[in-house]
DNA sequence: ATTTTTAACTTGTAAATACAAGTTATTTTA
DNA sequence: TAAAATAACTTGTATTTACAAGTTAAAAAT
């Protein structure tokens, strides 16, 4: 079982308590104080982990007044370390596997430079179509290293997390990543997969998944028609 | 003048000295020890510094081996506590006032709901035009609460960024912000602008900004051309 | 010359302590 | 009763100390 930190143990509660809707927006955590004694933890050790819902936008803090909680999944939270399944929390949604993981060559004119010698010189991919209500809000391409990754071809991903599956089959946790936001008009076969008219205005995501593993990332490319959901960012 | 904190200066210090290019993608800052001494702070203030460098994806860490600096203004910088002007950093761009600051009433169907008792019955909007290399790349709108605001509609913002403004003559200070982030298509006024055709894919965002002022906003309405400068974003 | 082991670095986690500065509640004064 | 002053809370900033865990360099062994 994997080590986990007194800090991260204390964020993942608060973190939880948040998303569950235990708190209001505008409602005070309870005291830097109160959580050390709760916990039994010292005063650092709880600002680590408030810091980190600070980072996230789950909260913002006001000296002399408190922790404060800001609003929670009025959006997509798209643009942060998680993947696109811990996006819609909160939301009915549905994924669908448009292509089942197989082993393909790196596409050419990839949006990430590649170096095969140290990634891989190919790749899984898999195609996944996210539908909340009945509307198909995301199409996302998924490009991941081939290396050390027996059997993944056989996993179902329907409905899970794929950052979760890699952790527990596989060990490989997301640390950080990248990407590029740009506004696209939808091609044809887009259009389709979206049920949005040829030439509606997407949101393209270009994303790099940086990993623990040495030279191994997970990238994406993901579609998605805001019309109905946008995208959340709390800074 | 304002006091700052050691933490924070060192942070300006290592975020100027990276965005000049002092280092190159892939090169280690000098070590949490090494900065100790260089700057005679402890390491707990270090890592303050160096924290906020991660969290704004300057610089990503490695236990055990170093600080690691990420690459830089590859893109455009909007999703942040920054202003659109900190966005360009690195880029040749030119700011030019399409309206002058002028104080008009709240629009109606605000793309944020306005408390007019608590912020104001009206506000200061102005809209900008933001050019890179000959092309129009960003139109902004921008809505600040009316409040102790005094001769603002005559100061000049030609080239000059608004947060800096507010900051040095107001004392107002952003402290963080949300914002909705939607791909639109340009409609006839946005396109001539941007000096694209109508119906080409524009990124939106819909941003409010809280500031140090009690009941104090700073809204802007941003329209992107992505298709030559995509929006970054570290994570 | 190569491999293994050890040392010396690095960041990560955590506690203890102290004071500054902001907000709110309570007490005192007019 | 209202205003001012004070107390008690809050978060912000900073130091000191210690050990865990990862990476790299140097030394020792083969």
């Amino acid at each position: 079982m994997e080590k986990i930190s007194l800090y991260q143990i204390l964020y993942q509660k608060l973190r939880e308590s948040i998303i569950k809707g235990e708190y209001n927006e505008g409602d005070l955590l309870p005291s830097e104080n109160e959580l050390c004694s709760q916990y039994q933890v010292t005063r650092p050790t709880v600002r680590q982990a408030l810091s980190q819902l600070v980072n996230e936008g789950y909260v913002r803090k006001q000296q002399g007044k408190g922790s404060i909680v800001q609003q929670l999944n009025k959006g997509l939270k798209l643009l942060s370390i998680e993947g696109t399944t811990a996006a819609f929390e909160g939301e009915k949604f549905y994924s669908k596997i448009l292509v089942q993981p197989s082993i393909v060559d790196w596409p050419q004119d990839f949006f990430y430079a590649i170096n095969t010698q140290a990634e891989s010189t190919n790749c899984i991919m898999l195609e996944r179509l996210r539908t909340i209500e009945s509307r198909n809000v995301i199409y996302e391409k998924t490009y991941i290293t081939n290396k050390q990754m027996p059997r993944f071809t056989q996993k179902n991903l329907e409905d899970k997390s794929l950052f979760e599956t890699l952790k527990k089959y596989y060990q490989i946790q997301i640390t950080g990543g990248e990407q590029k936001i740009r506004a696209i008009n939808a091609d044809k076969h887009v259009a389709k997969l979206l049920q949005v008219l040829i030439g509606k205005s997407l949101l393209m995501l270009q994303r790099k998944m940086y990993t623990n593993r040495k030279d191994f990332f997970v990238y994406s490319l993901v579609y998605c028609d805001t019309e109905h959901y946008y995208i959340q960012d709390l800074f």
